[in-house]
Order: C-alpha cells, then sequence, then structure tokens
DNA sequence: GCCGCGCATGGAAACGATTACATCGGTCAT
DNA sequence: ATGACCGATGTAATCGTTTCCATGCGCGGC
C-alpha cells in the first residue's frame, strides 16, 4: 500500500509538501499542489489514519457505548449518533454492553484504547469503574439516556416524569386502579426516575402500589415474561401493566399469550418508548414516545463541543404519551 | 497519559523489556516481569493501540458494512457478529450505508483508512468501486447475505429459494391465486434470488406473475406503502402480498390499515425475515426465517480464517417458513 | 549592489509502540 | 584457563504521518 512517501517521491516534492497539500496548509504553489494531487490519485494514495492519529494526537472518532444495540430505542439513538457526528467529521464506534457491566467497561477500556477523541454513553446499571477513572481523567464524555449519579458529565436525556403522570391519569381514566410496573434494574436512574414518576402519579390518584405490583425486570424481553408470570400468580393480579422498556413490553405480550389472556380484555399494557411496530401489534400498544433522533443529535452536539474544548451543558428534552388500544378503549382511542 | 517509557522508568528497565512482558514474550526473568507488571498497574498504563498497530501492520480489528441498522435482521447480524468476533479477541467496527451506494463506499474507504484487518459487507444495490478495489489489492473480505457478481469472495448466507417454494405452496393451499410481490432494489442479489423463486413456484402451480404485481421496492419501510398503495389502485388488486423484507412488511400493514383494509381479510402478507414482533402483530405474520445468528458466527469464522492466513469456502446455510395467521386460516395454524 | 524579507520547500524530530541486533555476565565443556 | 554459548536485557531502527525549523531564492528598498 501506498505511502506519503511514494506519492513524494512520484511528484518529486518532500514528504512535507505532500503533507501540506493533503491537510490544505496554505503557502504551497498551485503548480506543486496539482502536480502532488496527481501523484496521489495515480496512486490512489490514502493516508494511514493510524500514523495521522498518532502524530496528532486526535482521531476524529467518537465512541459510543449503549446497553443493548437490539433495543430498537438505541439501535434508532445509535443511528441518530452516527448521522450527526458524520455530519460533523467524526465517525463513530459502538460498543454494545448487552446491560453487562463488564461488557462495558470491556468497551469502554477498548474504546479508550483507540484513543477516541470523546464517549458518548448510556451506562448500564451499576458502578462502573472505567467509566469513572475515565471521567476523573478527564475524557470528553456525555451521558445520553441513562446516567451514573455523582459523575460531572453532561447528560442528555427525556424526562419522562410528565409522560408517565398523563399516562397513570389515562389508566386511571379508562377505570383501572390495580395498576402495576415492571421496572429495570435496580439502579438504572432512568427506571427509577420511571418508577417514582409512577409511585407518585398512583398516590394523586389515591391508589397504592404494593410491593407485589413491582416487578423487577432488566429491560430483556425475558424478564418481562417472567415478571408477568408472576403477577398473575398473585391473588389479585394487576389490571394493567406499565412495562418501563419496549422489550419487557413485548415479554409482556409473549406471556399473556401463553396463559391464553388477552391484551387489554384481561390486562392493559402500556410501554415506555414508543417503536414503529406497536402501532400494528394485536392491540396496537399504548407507549410513551421520546424525542429518540434529538437526543442523538443532541448528545453528540454536547460531546463535540467538549472535545473541541468549548463547554457543554445537560439537555433535558421531553416525552409524551401517545394512547391506543391496549389500555382498553374509550371514546378518544377507538377508531 | 502515561506511555511505555515511563512504565519502563518506574520500574527500572528499558522499554523493550515492558514491550516484551506486555506481549508475553519469553525470556524475561520473573522478578522483572513482576516488578513491570507494578509499573503498570501503578501507573494504570495502557498500550497505545495506535502506535501498536502502526507497528505491527494490524489492527485485530474487523470492519462490518451493512445496509441498514435499522433493519430488526441486520441489526441481529450485527450482534451475531460482534459476539463472534469478541470470542475471537477482535473488535468490529459497524458502517450503516443506509442502503445508499455512497454511504456504503464513505464507510468502506474510513474502514480502509484505519487498516482493519478484515471486511465483512453486506453489499447495497449496485456496483462498488471502493469494494471492487479493495477486493482486488487483496483485502480480506467475506460477503455476509448479500453479494456482488463476479468478485471472488467467499459468501456466508441462507439460500431462501426452497423456503419460498414452501411459501407458494402455502398460499396456494389456502384458495389465494392473484399473488403479487414486493422485491427490493432491482440489482439486489437476495431481492432477485427470492423474486425469481416466487416466480418459478408460481409457475409450478400454474400460475402467471403480471408486471404489476411485480413492485418496486428497496427494502424499506416507505417502499412498502407505496407499492402497497399502487396495489390497490389496480382493476384487480393481489389477494396475497409477499413483502421481500420486514421493513416493507411493515409498510404494507402501515397502507392495508390506512385503507382502512384488513389483513388477512382483504388481502394476505407474508414476508422476509422473521422478527420477535411478527408474532404479536394483527394479525400474526407469516414469515421466512434465517438462522441470522448462525450467518453472523459464520461469517467471522471465514473472515478471521482469511485473515490469519487460512483459506475460507462460502456458506449456504437454509430458511424455513413459519407459517401464521396473516395469510388467512387454514386447520394447521388455526389455534 | 547589498540587505533583509517573505515565500516555497526540504530535512529531520517527534508520536508510542515492536523487534532485530548488540551486549554483557555467567556456566560449562574442553 | 579459555572459548563457546546462553539467557536476560538494552539500543536503536522502524512503522507513516505532522510540523518545527532551516534553507534557498527572488525581489524591493536603500
Amino acid at each position: 500500500m501506498a505511502g506519503i512517501k511514494d506519492v513524494a517521491a512520484r511528484a518529486g516534492v518532500s514528504v512535507a509538501t505532500v503533507s501540506r497539500v493533503l491537510n490544505d496548509h496554505s503557502g504551497v504553489r498551485e503548480g506543486t499542489r496539482t502536480r502532488v494531487l496527481a501523484a496521489v490519485s495515480e496512486l490512489s494514495y490514502r493516508p494511514n489514519t493510524l500514523a495521522r492519529s498518532l502524530r496528532t494526537d486526535q482521531t476524529r472518532t467518537l465512541g459510543l457505548v449503549i446497553s443493548d444495540v437490539l433495543n430498537p430505542f438505541f439501535t434508532e439513538l445509535a443511528r441518530a449518533v452516527e448521522d450527526e457526528a458524520r455530519a460533523r467529521g467524526y465517525s463513530v464506534i459502538i460498543g454494545n454492553a448487552d446491560e453487562q457491566l463488564t461488557l462495558q467497561d470491556h468497551h469502554v477500556r477498548t474504546l479508550l484504547d483507540r484513543r477516541i477523541d470523546g464517549l458518548l454513553v448510556s451506562p448500564a446499571d451499576g458502578d462502573s469503574l472505567a467509566l469513572r477513572e475515565a471521567a476523573l481523567a478527564g475524557i470528553p464524555m456525555v451521558f445520553v439516556d441513562r446516567w451514573i449519579a455523582g459523575l460531572d458529565v453532561p447528560l442528555v436525556r427525556a424526562d419522562g416524569r410528565s409522560a408517565v403522570r398523563e399516562l397513570v391519569a389515562h389508566l386511571y381514566a379508562l377505570g383501572h386502579r390495580k395498576l402495576a410496573i415492571i421496572a429495570g434494574p435496580v439502579a438504572s436512574t432512568t427506571s427509577n426516575e420511571r418508577l417514582a414518576a409512577f409511585r407518585g402519579a398512583l398516590a394523586e390518584h389515591g391508589l397504592p402500589l404494593p410491593g407485589h405490583y413491582i416487578g423487577q425486570g432488566d429491560f430483556q424481553t425475558a424478564s418481562g415474561r417472567r415478571v408477568t408470570e408472576g403477577f398473575f400468580t398473585l391473588p389479585e393480579p394487576p389490571d394493567a401493566v406499565f412495562a418501563t422498556d419496549n422489550l419487557m413490553a413485548l415479554g409482556v405480550m409473549e406471556q399473556v399469550r401463553t396463559l391464553g389472556l388477552r391484551v387489554p380484555d384481561d390486562v392493559s399494557l402500556a410501554a415506555f418508548d414508543d417503536i414503529p411496530w406497536f402501532l400494528h401489534t394485536d392491540p396496537p400498544i399504548t407507549a410513551i414516545a421520546q424525542p429518540t433522533q434529538q437526543l442523538g443529535h443532541r448528545a453528540v452536539t454536547a460531546l463535540t463541543d467538549l472535545v473541541e474544548g468549548r463547554s457543554a451543558g445537560s439537555v433535558t428534552l421531553s416525552a409524551h404519551l401517545i394512547a391506543r388500544r391496549s389500555c382498553g378503549e374509550d371514546e378518544r382511542t377507538r377508531r
């Protein structure tokens, strides 16, 4: 593979000059420039980014560590991140943590070893040594969607609390009184916020939230199934279930079907995170939608600000309820 | 950030020795080794992979270029690829081509600039200069799912032809005679195979496949909607539609709903690629399932074989039909 | 006619690792 | 006692860039 030396030789100039035209520095005579460019294309030369990065100490690459690529919410987020990054001249390397702390830290380290310019992360539940160290070491870093308390890192997210209140009001209006929730991992910031908002909203309506109506999930499909199974062994199963992410909602659907029951006749269902398929499920699923693309864009904006030496603050967008038929019918949602 | 020199200084040895213990080369005295290791952990030193790769001319990184991350099939594939690669000590960098040739070539070039050890690609429709050059240049490369004709590159894929024949037989048995298909991009290898198999199977049943029953899609949701709209302006709309990927099937669902029609009462629907949500749509969708994870694993196996100097051949797995209710009911599928 | 200046270019030192080769004791066979 | 050899370590070249500094040249002002 041709190197800058070959180009220099072919163009009859020094490597310094080649480098100058490649990085369009001023002060190269027009004739020289074209000669170099010709040599470049004749040899179909492409600069070695490894060498370049080694020398310049910047990779123009961002790392993105997400908890689960298979979750459509994160897929869409990753996509938005990539788009915005590319528009700003950065590449993105994605690490999928699969909701596991060790895998997450593995990716953080790998990414850092590659000397990425900045790190975008939606941390998995729990305390991450790698992340803590990176933050302390001053690696430009931004949290998106989820975060770790006590770290001075900007956060870009959607506040779901008012949407959760809307949801509870909606369920209440439809006559539901036994409301249950399937939470994510215990220390997950988003799950906790959703749980707290749910509990608060229930209280506003004078409803209790007994412990057995709080299912312990892990944001994965299987846990939705498992928790649902548990709910239906209760003497008084809930009449509505709120899954705090879309995969667990899928698990609920699967288990409800397994049990030979139906949504919403036997139990209502609502999910956090809206996805295209929710419109076509049987029945269509009521969900809280986040402005996913915007989250991705804003996160990249914040991170590149940091990387390029500007300052960046946290951003909070908002989520909203999309009522469909999975919580029962009323005149507004029937069609 | 601490470098190998700092470690050497701290351990009171030369950088060569440090390098030796880091890459566990033999011939380092036990005492020295522990001293070095101590220095490494005290400084929490991490080797700079850029420098290492520059010198060794290998990155232990694989590039994966796929046509659309948002397509659950590819998401799952990417996930499988990453898992297998990690197990073999490689990282993966994903490039999302969004079904656009220019974006695909952009990613191929970027990946090559990073000096990845090998390239896994599911090429978008059309002729790709970058890919052709890479193949000619002898970059270790493997195609997965889709391929480009005329390039001597191993291919890992699932043959869907017999499953398509199964599907047509299934539709025929249910009484459908006006069968339509929504194809992918014109030059797409997978789409062409599916179309040809569909046409062939129809012929076996003595059914025609008129041009207006061949919808021209692009593997994206919107095109499924558009084509469906067209089908229903026909004097004789089809009574069954086969979408050659899952996103276009989603488009069909959306458009059918918009038109105030129902699946399968007004039109039957089947899709290539099975996804978890198909079980819970209204109605559950009949689909052809590929062994996605295996595809990913085998593709990585083939690629690493190439990278590590072994030879690799093409792999063909098979797909199978999963009959659900979206094509109408019969005693086999009713439950 | 000379000096100084600026412009275009080249030479060479980094960046942080790996590794071929040199070096230096010490051991062992003769 | 001597030389060959071996095991542990160090020195320095190298990978492909960027960039600081030096150089050479033409030109305008005095």
